[in-house]
DNA sequence: CCCTGATTCGC
DNA sequence: GCGAATCAGG
């Protein structure tokens, strides 16, 4: 071959990887997160990108969970029935990704009204999450266990936690 | 208004 | 191929 390149070996090892970008265990955990029901955003938040390239890189492979948002609706209107505390994804997720993995038996105790206290019943251990409306007869507190150092039990502090769109990064 | 997912389109 | 921008539905 004749022509040599001046800007020595592009193809040779790379000091630096640059943008790993997507790389197969992106994938994989993009795949598993899909498939365990989580929503986009919060594939996104658990991968580290953005929730719009979560969705690119499903469609690009194919992967939609009902093509539009019609089969998704109608599924999350079926799932709410009374019996089974079915504990949404907002557990696992939150679980995942402040414990790794861990199987941890559920010590934390899902969102359950049960537990619900007053104001005066509420202590530093205790979910302060408001249940019903302030003012209302019925308003009362979660009440269930809450970790250390925070007011909320691990339901209801991711979502206080939810980083919104108004929360724009401080620059300049 | 907020959220969600899906497609489009420039890089 | 990638992801922000944009669109579309609830």
């Amino acid at each position: 071959m004749p022509v040599l390149s001046p800007t020595s070996s592009p193809t040779a090892s790379s000091p630096t990887a640059s943008s790993p970008t997507w790389t197969n265990e992106r994938i994989e955990l993009l795949k598993q997160h899909f498939e365990a029901g989580l929503t986009c955003s919060e594939i996104a938040a658990d991968i580290g990108v953005s929730r719009n390239a979560v969705i690119g890189k499903l469609s690009r492979l194919n992967l939609t969970r009902g093509r539009t948002s019609d089969e998704r609706k109608l599924e999350r209107s079926l799932a709410p029935r009374r019996g089974t505390r079915a504990v949404p994804r907002l557990q696992y997720e939150m679980l995942a990704t402040i414990y790794g993995d861990t199987d941890t038996p559920v010590v934390a105790g899902p969102i359950d009204d049960a537990n619900r206290c007053s104001l005066l019943e509420l202590s530093e251990n205790r979910c302060r999450w408001p249940i019903s409306t302030p003012g209302a007869d019925d308003f009362c507190f979660c009440g269930n266990t809450a970790p250390d150092g925070q007011p909320y039990c691990v339901g209801h502090s991711r979502l206080a936690y939810r980083p919104n769109s108004r929360a724009r990064v401080m620059r300049g």
